[in-house]
DNA sequence: CAGCATAGTGAATCCGAATTCACATAGTCG
DNA sequence: CGACTATGTGAATTCGGATTCACTATGCTG
């Protein structure tokens, strides 16, 4: 495909930096508007290239969606990898993890619903769900691990983790959602899910 | 409109049966296939009339969907009543509500989707997220009861029964979508879900 | 500079639905 | 029966985007 990135990684090829730009593009638009706003027309527009220029750098709008929420969705993986290396039990970990999510998400509303609730495409809610099951996992493995401490109760590690991550998301649902409701203290809200998720695992 | 239904009720004009056809059509396609199969010509196919027919009943297949997830909500909003009418304290109430709920979606499991979390129209979503408030807010109100009977701890109930929502839906997800993994037993599925709602709200 | 590949242009095309509409047909009422 | 309304027909139209494509521009390489 591109024989020019061969220069290993030096400055990035013309090419290279349309690429980028169309996925930050993308990005954008979704913050602002949401899926329905990221028209081809409208990614390629503030790009600064005509349509066609989009199918140089992605086989389909589809495939250009899946690597943004790919990129967006490894990057939140990573903080709450950091959250998680805090020092402490198990719940202590969970309970970082928690509140790292849930703050991350209040603070980028639009962005939240738009990675992890609004209808997209199949493809790319083909990688949601596989993300959302990599959250899961990693929350179950915690949960294990709490367990085995004698920190957390007898429990399906998989099962509760799945919850917990409904649960978070429903609550942050009205918050998050387009269709703001009355406006609640982010902080407020960040402590009550957080409480109710250690009662949740039995903590 | 239908200046013909002005015998009260007695038997249904044509009309009104091609009606119901229309509908229950719409129903099974969203059972067999999701939204994706329900398609004008499918729906119409199925109820025996023409495309065209659709539109003397529904102003438009949009209106028809929401008057299909009306209904299908109205009655689990029934079946969920029923079951809070077992006699018992408040936790036993949600208990009988949180199964109800989990076993029901777990015997449609495909219709459960659709109506749940499959994306299917703006203003269909539109009716699917009033129905949700109505589900958060009984269950809040309930929450409040035990919490007045001391039965349950301190705690923000629309928060907490919009969490329970949330965990429900997601821990079902696996199971209901229509990627399915490993077929776990049913009976277990609810039971864990159970003990985790008691849990989670502090019974 | 010639030559070739990579990038970019943007109007035309395609596509898969929903929706319309001019024309039947069935039902009802006086 | 005759007229008038409710229903039904289904091919043609609409529609809103994604996608294509023949052509042009840019930039690197020898």
């Amino acid at each position: 495909m591109s024989s020019t990135r061969s220069k290993t990684s030096k400055r990035s090829s013309r090419g290279d930096r349309t690429r980028e730009r169309l996925l930050n593009a993308a990005v954008e638009l979704l913050e602002e508007g949401g899926y329905a706003a990221a028209s081809v027309a409208a990614i390629t527009e503030r790009g600064g290239v005509a349509a066609g220029a989009l199918y140089r750098h992605f086989p389909s709008k589809a495939e250009l969606f899946v690597e943004v929420f790919r990129t967006m969705a490894e990057s939140k993986l990573g903080h709450l990898r950091e959250a998680s290396a805090v020092p402490g039990t198990a719940v202590d970990k969970l309970d970082a993890i928690v509140r790292e999510f849930t703050s991350s998400s209040l603070s980028q509303p639009r962005l939240a619903w738009a990675l992890g609730y609004e209808p997209v495409d199949p493809l790319v809610d083909a990688e949601r769900l596989a993300y959302r099951q990599t959250y899961r996992e990693r929350l179950a493995e915690l949960l294990r691990r709490g367990i085995e401490a004698g920190e957390l109760p007898e429990q399906d590690a998989e099962l509760t983790a799945a919850s917990l991550i409904g649960a978070i998301s429903e609550a942050l649902v009205g918050p998050l959602s387009p269709v703001r409701g009355e406006r609640v203290s982010t902080e407020k809200t960040i402590v009550a899910i957080s409480v109710f998720c250690r009662r949740a695992v039995g903590a």
